[in-house]
DNA sequence: TAGATTGTTAATCGATTAACAATC
DNA sequence: TAGATTGTTAATCGATTAACAATC
């Protein structure tokens, strides 16, 4: 049984891998833990710790083979398990979302949009749909159906006033992840994660430390 | 001389403000340490802890006053002290950034935007002209007058692979701070500071823990 | 009063950093 | 060989949680 990997050392590793893809871009075959470590200003024995967790191994004198780190921390960190989500709130950040080209890189596939403005529903954003909000129900099973797969993720870019009565709705649904990007903390059962983005509490830690 | 607020006590501290706008919109008056930690399911003396931070206090028995609380936050992290900001890269996200009005409601001002892409150049995204990169420069300066304020935030949300080129661009202007929400890790020099949003790594996270 | 809540100190826990033997 | 680098253990540091006297 592999152990799990904490938290923070999923997001670093996730920044080792966007280091280990300029590798492969400029053609760096090894690198060492310590060059990693410069670059994002860390403690070089935090990578080796890290990179330990992802069952590979480097060379000692050497460093590690950038391709072969690269697919271990894919392999570790599930980039290539498929991921589907619904997008709640088809504004101007859920639309973007919605286009945005990275999160079909890693995995995650959005697979419609929610909103309650008549002039938005059956518009298509990056060829998916905005279906209203009073639709989730319905498709939550139909796409549970078309895909063989549930969809448990649901992006939430509603505005904060909203917030609490759009995860109210997502109940309904099989969601049991909330990635909320509104300004507003949820309340909702045991049964269901949110993670808050939390946009401006991490601006404000940047400008202040 | 006030002591600095540690980076998580920062992020704690913006979901506590989201609670307490709830409260205002609510007409709840008070709230006690053990109300917030329930919301955000952390320990009551964490929050009481974080509290301590921003120089204000509340009745025993009673809890804290929802408004009071509220200012002081606002106090402690600076929403009020006006922050002006560049986006590079008008694409999906840096145009729905822009468009964002939670940025507002926090002193975040976007200033303008820059692209290479011909067609976007001297277009209006939300009132904000977008220019081409090559004229940061320029601009950089005479935004410097106009406003009397230097922009020393650059918010990056160019393509991955063009990160490092944008951030060596920044280094002609007077950007101090790199917001970068692109999957690229960036090297620049020591006097520039860079805040990683990292989506996907805190997608994996929150999916994975 | 009895019960609830703050503010703060002490105890615990986890994460980071230092150190170094093993290796090529 | 000498120098560089890994993998891992031990030491340090910081953050979270527990506990409780003071207070209303």
């Amino acid at each position: 049984m592999v152990k799990a990997i904490p938290g923070k050392a999923v997001k670093r590793l996730t920044l080792y891998h966007y280091i280990l893809s300029d590798c492969t871009r400029q053609n760096v075959e090894h690198i060492s833990s310590q060059q990693i470590a410069g670059l994002l200003q860390i403690d070089d024995s935090q990578v080796r710790k890290d990179i330990a967790l992802c069952q590979t191994s480097g060379r000692t004198n050497v460093g590690y083979k950038a391709a072969e780190l690269k697919k271990a921390i894919e392999q570790a960190l599930g980039f290539k398990e498929k991921k589907s989500a619904f997008i709640i709130g088809a504004g101007n950040l859920g639309r973007a979302l919605a286009r945005h080209t990275d999160f079909q890189d890693y995995g995650l596939d959005i697979v419609a949009l929610f909103d309650t403005d008549p002039a938005k529903i059956d518009t298509l954003v990056n060829g998916r749909k905005v279906f209203h909000i009073s639709e989730l129900f319905h498709i939550s099973t139909r796409e549970n159906l078309v895909n063989k797969q549930k969809v448990e993720i649901a992006i939430l870019t509603v505005p904060g006033a909203a917030a609490q009565k759009s995860a109210e709705l997502l109940l309904q649904s099989q969601i049991k992840y909330i990635w909320n990007f509104t300004p507003a903390v949820l309340s909702v059962p045991d049964n269901i994660r949110v993670y808050n983005e939390n946009l401006m509490g991490n601006f404000l830690d940047f400008t202040k430390n």
